[in-house]
DNA sequence: GTAGGGTTAG
């Protein structure tokens, strides 16, 4: 008898517990999903939400939001359209805040398509079902598609705020779009939130205003390191280099930590202005980010961009991972600088890694080919690229085949490949094929290229100068008088020829024909000494500049004071024996300096590297690498 | 208790 009671009392608690489970069945259920969803238990949720779906019963909504939240962090897709279902189940309603966590799901997921038909089921919609699917569709660049939403919640009667404003900025398609919402942002007293501001600053900088993004920065009171990225970024990538240098500076002088987005900016601003220095400098503060993607593509760029190939190449085989900006950069690096060879091999090797090329690598690819006249090579990548990596020939593609045929010696395949182009040239490719010209001393034919860049792009100031000089050449002078007209009517002032050259991080510009620079009697003394010693060993100035140089400073009357001639003999003033010569220039250089360059670099034994606005020179030992091809 | 801003290649 003892023993049997011994097993009732055992087993009376089971029973008590089994008792309970079935009189409060619907209670046990919704309790037992809660606690899985709290627990971010996602398999066994999903069980219990099925056994309360099976009973038409529904838990809280805070429930089913910590639940989401846990398909979010798993990126549990089929998971997230189970919940989505249940929700619905039957006709139920589910309350408003739930359904745009919902759409938020699928926006994170990348199911526009499923948020939207969520958006358009809604009875109702607040301020936040709006601005998630405003902002969905601008993050994708669906602009038009999130400027119309803007509209129809406006006609709706739902304010935009802060969040929805941030949000729809980016997605601006023109300068009418923005000044709209600038009114709108000013009108709610909203121009002060932090994040409207920095996505104001942003899109007058995507427009190319950045002036327009200074004055909104600078009526910001208080602001954070996101705003001062905005306007660093800007600046940097409006080619309003040293302005985005000057603001770094002041972003410093506030307390700001620069991070990857600041660093990345600087580094830009440091390609610009070909800062090779200032850009190493920031380098050292990069090595705590030294695996972040974004900062080693913008430090090999600069790199590339400084003409430093070792440095770039360094960088580049250190990065652990490496995504299709990486190849591209690296690519077109070697292309300018000269190193065609190295550059298509790299191609290969990109897709060899698996990393499938785009419309930029192409670009790059075929700039390779054209800088060192591979007329074989550049008809293949031309002709397969559309069916081995299903990229369309853009305006950007012609124009390397163009440049590449004309100064292969091969116009008419030139002139024809023009021709024959899907898109519609413009100014740049009639300037390629007038390059090509050039090189090939076509007169009847750089007359209507350059007839058809002035007809596209009235301001070109270098195009009048050749074309000038073609009539001057066959002696039309009525012609010669013609464009000079056209350019005073037009108020066409051609740029003087400008070189910059960094010395102890400080640039030093020379211009010519300005004497402003505190060591300019020192430069021109180096200058003339060099051409005495120059013509010494055989040195002729070239005097015939006609067709000699696209956009140089032909129009000078002399050319022993080209600006990169100055930069050069103060390169060789000041920096040490055996540190490179680097020097930017604004025009392209031309013939008699690249001459003058590879004789210096014999008789100094200097290493000297030009960039130009297209590609890069680098000079030693009287040989310069783009082989006089150029 | 849900929604927002900044960085790289031609």
């Amino acid at each position: 008898m003892k023993s049997v009671t011994r097993k009732l009392k055992l087993i009376r608690p089971v029973l008590t517990l089994r008792c309970s489970y079935s009189s409060t069945d619907q209670t046990h259920l919704v309790n037992e999903f809660t606690r899985h969803c709290y627990q971010r238990d996602l398999p066994r949720a999903m069980k219990a939400m099925d056994s309360l779906q099976s009973h038409g019963l529904w838990a809280d909504s805070t429930t089913y939001s910590e639940l989401i939240k846990c398909c979010l962090s798993h990126r549990a897709v089929h998971e997230g359209n189970l919940i989505c279902r249940h929700l619905y189940f039957k006709g139920h309603q589910p309350m408003m805040f739930l359904v745009n966590i919902l759409m938020n799901m699928y926006v994170k997921f990348n199911l526009l398509n499923d948020a939207h038909h969520l958006f358009d089921q809604m009875p109702d919609r607040n301020v936040i079902s709006w601005t998630t699917m405003i902002s969905a569709y601008s993050k994708c660049k669906l602009h038009q598609k999130a400027l119309e939403l803007l509209v129809l919640m406006l006609r709706d009667g739902v304010r935009p705020n802060v969040y929805t404003y941030s949000s729809v900025l980016r997605a601006c398609n023109g300068m009418f779009d923005v000044r709209m919402l600038h009114c709108g942002i000013i009108k709610e007293g909203l121009e002060s939130d932090v994040f409207v501001r920095s996505a104001l600053i942003d899109v007058f900088a995507k427009l190319c205003k950045p002036e327009d993004a200074l004055s909104v920065f600078d009526e910001m009171v208080t602001g954070d390191a996101i705003v001062w990225n905005s306007i660093i970024g800007g600046f940097a990538q409006n080619s309003k280099s040293d302005g985005a240098l000057e603001l770094f500076k002041r972003m410093k002088r506030a307390g700001f930590i620069a991070e990857q987005a600041t660093l990345t900016s600087v580094l830009r601003a440091c390609t610009g202005l070909a800062l090779l220095e200032l850009g190493m400098q920031a380098h050292v503060h990069i090595v705590k980010y030294d695996q972040d993607l974004i900062l080693n593509n913008a430090l090999v760029d600069m790199y590339c961009k400084c003409g430093s190939l070792e440095d770039a190449r360094r960088v580049f085989s250190q990065m652990k991972e490496r995504d299709v900006i990486t190849w591209s950069t690296m690519i077109s690096g070697l292309a300018q600088n000269g190193y065609s060879q190295e550059a298509l091999k790299l191609f290969e090797l990109m897709k060899s890694s698996g990393t499938k090329p785009n419309y930029i690598t192409i670009v790059g690819v075929l700039f390779a080919c054209s800088h060192a006249g591979l007329v074989e090579d550049g008809w293949y990548y031309f002709r397969s690229m559309k069916k081995l990596y299903g990229i369309d020939p853009g305006r950007e593609h012609y124009g390397c085949m163009i440049d590449l045929l004309g100064k292969a010696g091969k116009l008419d395949d030139s002139v024809k490949l023009l021709n024959e182009m899907e898109c519609e040239p413009d100014a740049v490719t009639w300037r390629t094929l007038l390059g090509a010209c050039r090189v090939q001393g076509n007169m009847v034919l750089a007359e209507y290229a350059a007839k058809k860049v002035i007809e596209l792009d009235p301001e070109d100031a270098g195009t009048y100068t050749v074309l000038s000089n073609i009539y001057a050449n066959s002696q039309k002078w009525d012609s010669v008088e013609d464009i000079r007209t056209r350019m005073r009517d037009r108020g066409v002032k051609k740029e003087p020829g400008c070189s910059w050259i960094e010395v102890n991080k400080q640039i030093h510009a020379f211009i010519i024909g300005d004497e402003s620079h505190p060591q300019i009697i020192q430069v021109n003394k180096k200058l003339n000494q060099l051409i005495h010693r120059l013509i010494g060993i055989g040195y002729v100035p070239e005097t015939n500049f006609v067709l000699q140089d696209l956009e140089g400073e032909q129009m000078e009357d002399s050319l022993r004071h080209h600006s990169e001639k100055l930069a050069l003999a103060f390169g060789l003033i000041t920096l040490p024996f055996g540190k490179v010569i680097r020097i930017r220039k604004n025009l392209r250089i031309c013939g008699d300096c690249h001459v003058f360059c590879k004789l210096v670099s014999k008789l100094e034994n200097r290493g000297i590297v030009i960039r130009d606005p297209i590609r890069y020179h680098h000079f030693e030992d009287g040989q310069c690498s783009c082989g006089d091809y150029w």
